[in-house]
DNA sequence: CGTTGCGTTGAATAAGGTCAAATAGAGTGG
DNA sequence: CCACTCTATTTGACCTTATTCAACGCAACG
């Protein structure tokens, strides 16, 4: 969801991070330093109960920042990891309240980009709490579309980074319903998916399954 | 959830704003230029959808802050309506802007304030994607116990200010549901309730319900 | 009192979940 | 390069859970 607004940290150009593929960018209980925008590549946040259940909470982009949950108990609430390989800015936490408090339109910046995020979450329980298994799933990959389009990828046409599971969770439902609904969204015409590479056909018709009132 | 955190803002000590039950503090779409401490009352924050589908997405008690929905897009994106008569302490944000960047100390709480919001809704994403309807309800009431208990109030006996339909909102219940949850949650002896009035009697238990490994 | 809103409960139904089997790739080591 | 393994995905059959529909009770209120 984050456009162009973290255009402003990145300016700052603070040294940078790679992370391969299926590595942590960090973990949750570690203690909290530094927030990162994902210059390139493919994350996925999750949250573990002490049971074992895993929740996965978003995935991220470039352009788009990690680690505001950190901010609170100087420690990381999430897991976050490399779904592909990628890299990322880091920005010490200390020296961007310290950047903000003189800069005013980085301070409004940097709330706003907070804020973003706060929203971003009532979506996903918008989605959660009231939507069918068919609406989340067009749901998901509109919202996915729409931030590839603002990057300047292809809307219509992308690479799911995550498995099926990794999705279901998101989702709160389980894979093998993802990949029903899949099925099913692909003899509708709504999408073409192969394994992990998926095409909207249909997008109108994607939006009118999310808002359908059952 | 938010503890002494709001004392340091509380001390500013802003103007108030009286909500009578059933009234709105803000709506949607409005235009965003304060943030609110709750000092008395009790609030529910909901969205809605075009179809006219409404996903409450919090209650907020004495203590907790409303209005950080509203800094990304200078517009709130939530509604927030008093479920008792209420009062808040306005703060205009331009104002507390402007303070934190000269009060570091009132920076950082500010922060930690929006994050907690982050991970708070996080909390609730896993409550909605990885739990049972069992399990929401017992999180459900004991997330209320704690953060009564938190402000003073007793920990297992409190008046639930909203009604079945909005709890289950929350939850992504039906009302039915939730009623049916209610009166198991009774019969196996755990809670006592009647209408609005809950007594926990078991919390041990209630806990244990929220941790089994389905 | 009648009305209205909220809550409880039962019976039937539908939506997703669980279990299981088959297939297809991706990655690995020889 | 090939065989082998492991993981991801799809699909079917069946089952469980929560929803839907409906009836009823209760309390507040005009």
């Amino acid at each position: 969801m984050q456009n162009a607004d973290t255009q402003a940290l990145d300016d700052l150009f603070f040294s940078r991070r790679t992370i391969k593929r299926g590595a942590s960018l960090y973990r949750a209980g570690t203690p909290f330093q530094s927030l990162f925008t994902v210059r390139s590549g493919f994350f996925k946040s999750y949250v573990v109960t002490e049971d074992g259940r895993e929740q996965v909470t978003g995935f991220q982009m470039a352009g788009e920042i990690v680690g505001l949950d950190g901010i609170e108990t100087d420690s990381h609430n999430l897991n976050v990891e490399a779904l592909e390989d990628s890299v990322v800015c880091v920005i010490p936490f200390a020296q961007l309240e310290d950047l903000a408090s003189r800069v005013p339109s980085l301070q409004r910046q940097f709330h706003r980009m907070m804020s973003r995020e706060i929203v971003r979450d009532q979506g996903v329980m918008m989605l959660l709490g009231s939507m069918h298994a068919e609406e989340r799933v067009a749901a998901f990959l509109l919202n996915l579309s729409q931030r590839f389009a603002a990057r300047g990828y292809a809307a219509a046409r992308f690479i799911l980074r995550m498995t099926r599971e990794e999705i279901g969770s998101y989702l709160g439902l389980k894979l093998e319903t993802v990949s029903r609904i899949f099925s099913k969204l692909q003899q509708g015409g709504l999408i073409a998916i192969d394994k992990k590479s998926v095409h909207l056909l249909n997008v109108t018709a994607l939006k009118a399954l999310m808002g359908r009132t059952t």
